[in-house]
DNA sequence: TATGAATGAGTTTTCATTCAT
DNA sequence: CATGAATGAAAACTCATTCAT
């Protein structure tokens, strides 16, 4: 009854070619300064439409989040086809294939990615979001889980708990797009070779010294 | 905006302690909601002090940001002379160790570090922030760095580009906090066995097939 | 911003059976929201026509304050030749009799009729809408005054000033439609019997006690 | 934990004067605008504070409505135990009294009056207002119930319909502030000699002929 | 005639910051 | 040092109205 009020745009094929106008905009946006530095005004003119158009496409400034997020796994998934066909054999390969597509993706919306990555905390703390954004996010999750199973099964790789490796295997991606703030700004390929080299155990020369264990290397903090 | 205290408060041990006092309000405050969801009164009040009183003690809503890189820092900093004194042989189990001290500390703020982590970039586009912002940040990354130097000179520790490794092993840790959102919540155990076998070269059972070499693992995509 | 329509339509039937949906469009939704939180479009969808065609048969919301005031006294007026030669030989009958019809739409239309009553007064401030509001409401405000001026001419009511009469017993009917914020919700019967019994002179028993003239009641307050 | 958050004024005597100031300023400002017309800046510039020092003392543009109700029926409030002092003997002039007085207050604040009449049906559809508005409104209430009551039981006052009944007088006390739009804009004095009359049953000379009882008036309406 | 995407002026509301006490 | 009332700039969002099709 009130949902229907709003202003949905009959014509399906605009709504699209709107909505990839605002995202591409949002990216340009988000290049010189924060999510909540940037004002929907400002995006809406910078996508080349109205201050008050962004609300006949979107519900509100949050929804440009869950823009970003469709957009930028849908570039993601859009590769992953290719990916699994090129790589059957081995699911090392795959892990490596889909990580390297993932950063390619992050390279090119670096600050955008960051925003998302930060950003996502807080709507998915609101009841509203949580359901879609999980949905949003699911593909991208399991192109690197899947494999990542998919090795364990076959003792191509060891890991226990799924959920950290996932974690840690994204975060080292994303450190490509959130460098520049904690530490230094990075190359793509640059910043790739060391990833693979760390996930492919070329980091240490070789195992460290006999009694340090994985849970006890550190016997001297709080 | 971010010039000197107009009122600067003579009482330096007072002024320790309130800082404290709002360090730990905030990091109260942002359990619950983001950074721009936070007023200044409501940490001021969750600190015990009164709305304009935190202006006595820092000059904006942006030094906050830059107090609690100093004391997630400083945290940090406490504990690093005694692993330097507990791993003085090994360059591999100094770095596990100065990341064991790194996760402690993020985990005692999670959400308090995942906001600095990311609204440190805004403050670094600041000229005001860049230079202070690099000092208070250059012991955590020292920290990290130097053992990864001293691994490489002995041949212990096998890298390129020492950013990118940092950044890496930076990523790798604040995965912790980091996880909510994206893909899951993870228990700091847990995710400190996984990240130290990843860096251990644990991960992959054994090397990739032949020709995958670390620059072309992913042929197939765009 | 009341000129006339840009488009002015050429089928006058057409244009009369849109202006009598609208007008029963916008009944139904007064009664689920305020003037003021009702939009146009959601006018228009409820009347069953696309959100701008409304501006084909009115040139602004405030005009469909117009066509209800057009709409409600027309109702009225229709029943009025009825009523006239029903009681042509006692005033008070007919008075009484034009009250009860006007009861009866108000009934009908009960939300409606308090926003009209309400915001009446607004129009009737702006310069385009005075004469024309004026003339609309003029027959009803006549169906009140007549019987009662021929009543006083025949000796049969008493009255010194007739706005002030007319306007008292306007507020008598309309009460049926306000009571719901103020006080309470009235059934359309139960309201008519006593206001009749008030209009007849049945509310109090007797005479007040001696003194107490009509200009002379309160002599106790500020 | 959220509702401390705001500004809520210390001083209590500082909070009434400035609501007092805000409420005189809104009656001036409604005086030449409909409450929707009227924005909260204008009415915060009238009262002499900021545009936004209104949020320090309301919780919001409805919130002013509130206050309106709260200061008129204050008023009202303060001049009942003179009318019941002074009428004790005959609820009759007790009526009156009270109707007396509420026309004082409503002709002192006529088009404020008005907005508040016309906003409370659309406060009270809130949830979060309805149980306050009825609070405010019960005095006001009761004053034209209770001697009504009295005088029913004691013989003096005949009705069936308490609501109805309250609701009449109420109306007509109201129409003071209501002529403007439909009908005329009327003197304090004049009407309330007219409506007096009503009341008193004086209206119509004698009763009406025979057989047209309270409830068939209208024999020839739809 | 009818439509509905696009507009941009205008509104409420929030909040970092100041400063008199 | 501490306070908290006051400020006013800024931002998200709404919606009456237009106009090309």
């Amino acid at each position: 009854m009130t949902e229907a009020l709003r202003n949905p745009v009959a014509d399906d094929a605009l709504a699209r070619a709107r909505k990839r106008q605002i995202f591409l905009a949002v990216t340009r946006v988000l290049a010189r300064k924060s999510f909540h530095e940037a004002t929907v005004r400002e995006i809406a003119l910078e996508a080349g439409i109205a201050a008050g158009s962004i609300y006949v496409y979107l519900t509100g400034k949050n929804e440009i989040l869950m823009l970003i997020a469709e957009s930028m796994v849908g570039e993601l998934t859009d590769a992953l086809p290719a990916i699994r066909a090129g790589h059957a054999i081995d699911p090392r390969d795959e892990l490596l294939g889909v990580m390297h597509v993932a950063l390619g993706v992050i390279d090119r919306y670096r600050e955008t990615f960051a925003v998302l990555n930060h950003e996502v905390r807080y709507l998915e703390q609101r009841q509203e979001y949580r359901g879609r954004l999980k949905e949003v996010l699911q593909p991208y999750k399991s192109a690197l889980a899947e494999p990542l199973e998919r090795g364990r099964a076959r003792g191509l790789i060891r890991f226990d708990d799924l959920y950290s490796v996932v974690e840690a295997l994204h975060m080292l991606c994303s450190g490509l797009a959130m460098g520049a703030g904690m530490l230094a700004k990075t190359d793509k390929e640059t910043y790739w070779r060391e990833i693979v080299a760390i996930v492919r155990g070329h980091l240490f020369a070789a195992e460290t010294a006999g009694g340090t264990g994985a849970d006890s290397p550190a016997r001297g903090d709080a």
